[in-house]
DNA sequence: TGCCAGGGCGCCG
DNA sequence: CGGCGCCATGGC
C-alpha cells in the first residue's frame, strides 16, 4: 500500500516554468482531454500529443514526453502541488482501479467486454475539476454536441469571465438569462441562471455538497436545480466534486449497455470505481460508432 | 437537408 | 411510474 506512483521535478524552459511528472502510469493526454469531460482544451499538434487550455483561471498545457512521463508547462511548484496534482488525480492508482473493474463484473462474458473498454480506454484520467464549472458546463452540454458546448464555454468565458477565467456565479447571475441567451445558450439559459443564482445566494453550497459523503444528498441538492436532472448532476459530482461512484449515463452509454450488457449492468458493483468504468464505456462505444475500426 | 447531440420538463395515460 | 413532444441551436 501506498506506493509510489510518479515523481516530480521542476524546471525552467524559455521563461516558463513547468513540472515533469514522471513513472506515472495510465495517463494519456491525448484522451483524458479529448474524451469529452473537459470542453476547454485543444489538441497543439495533429497527433494530439499536447494540449493547452484554461483550468482555475490559469492558463497550462499538457505535454506527452512519452508514455510514463507528461510535462505540466506554466505551473511552479506551488501550483503543482495545491491545484494540478489534484485536478489530474495523480494520487490515484489507475492500474489498480483498471483490475478492480474487470473483477467487479458479474459474468464471464462481462468480464471480457469491460476487458475490451479497459483497453481501449486506459489512459483517460477522470479531472477533478472545478466544482462550479463542471456543474455549469455540463447543464450547457445537455441535448448538444461537443463542439458547441465547446463553442458556448468559450462564449461565456470570453464574455463573462475575468481573463478569460470560468465565469463566477455573481457573474452569470449579472448577465441575466437575456445575457446568456444571446450568448446561443438557447433553452438552457434559464438553466445556467437558475444554477448561478441559487450557488449566489448560497441556498446550494458546492463546498457542502463537495464534502459530503452522502451521495444521494448531493444528487437531490443539485436536482433542485431547474435543468438538472440524474445526468447533469451525476456528471457534475463527478468532473467537478471528486464523487468517484457518479455513473453518469447519456445516450451512448445506453446504446454501450443494451449493446453489450443485455442481461442487465450494476453500476453499484464498482463502488467507487463506477465512474471510471463509465469513462471506459463512454469512450470504447464512441470509439467503436466514431469509424475506427482498425 | 434532415438527423442528432454527454437531457430535462411538463403533460398525459 | 413510463412514454412522448418540446425546448434552441448548429455540427455533421
Amino acid at each position: 500500500m501506498n506506493k509510489k506512483l510518479y515523481s516530480v521535478e521542476y524546471g525552467k524552459r524559455n521563461s516558463e516554468h513547468f513540472a515533469r511528472v514522471s513513472g506515472i502510469s495510465c495517463f494519456s493526454v491525448k484522451k483524458t482531454f479529448d474524451c469529452g469531460q473537459a470542453f476547454r482544451f485543444e489538441p497543439d499538434d495533429p497527433d494530439g500529443m499536447s494540449f493547452s487550455g484554461k483550468a482555475f483561471g490559469r492558463d497550462i498545457r499538457f505535454l506527452q514526453e512519452d508514455e510514463k512521463t507528461v510535462s505540466i508547462i506554466g505551473t511552479g511548484e506551488d501550483d503543482f502541488e495545491n491545484i494540478w496534482r489534484r485536478y489530474l488525480v495523480l494520487d490515484e492508482d489507475y492500474e489498480e482501479a483498471n483490475r478492480c473493474i474487470v473483477a467487479a463484473m458479474g459474468s464471464e462474458h462481462a468480464r471480457e467486454v469491460m476487458s475490451d473498454a479497459v483497453r481501449c480506454g486506459t489512459g483517460i484520467r477522470i479531472l477533478r475539476q472545478d466544482p462550479f464549472e463542471a456543474l455549469i458546463s455540463f447543464i450547457i452540454s445537455q441535448n448538444n454536441n461537443i463542439p458547441r458546448i465547446k463553442k458556448i464555454i468559450t462564449a461565456l468565458c470570453g464574455t463573462y469571465g475575468k481573463d478569460g477565467a470560468f465565469p463566477t456565479p455573481e457573474a452569470l447571475v449579472g448577465a441575466g438569462v437575456d445575457g446568456l441567451f444571446a450568448l446561443r445558450t438557447g433553452f438552457r439559459a434559464a438553466y445556467i441562471y437558475d444554477a448561478a443564482k441559487k450557488v449566489l445566494d448560497g441556498e446550494i453550497s458546492l463546498k457542502h455538497i463537495e464534502e459530503s459523503d452522502d451521495y444521494d444528498e448531493c444528487t437531490r441538492i443539485l436536482c433542485s436545480i431547474k435543468g438538472v436532472g440524474p445526468k447533469v448532476s451525476s456528471c457534475a459530482l463527478l468532473y467537478g466534486f471528486g464523487k468517484t461512484e457518479a455513473f453518469p449515463i447519456d445516450v451512448w452509454m445506453k446504446r454501450s449497455l443494451d449493446r453489450h450488457f443485455p442481461e442487465g449492468f450494476e453500476p453499484g458493483r464498482l463502488g467507487r470505481y463506477a465512474g471510471i468504468a463509465q469513462q471506459y464505456l463512454f469512450y470504447y462505444e464512441r470509439w467503436l460508432g466514431g469509424g475506427q475500426e482498425s
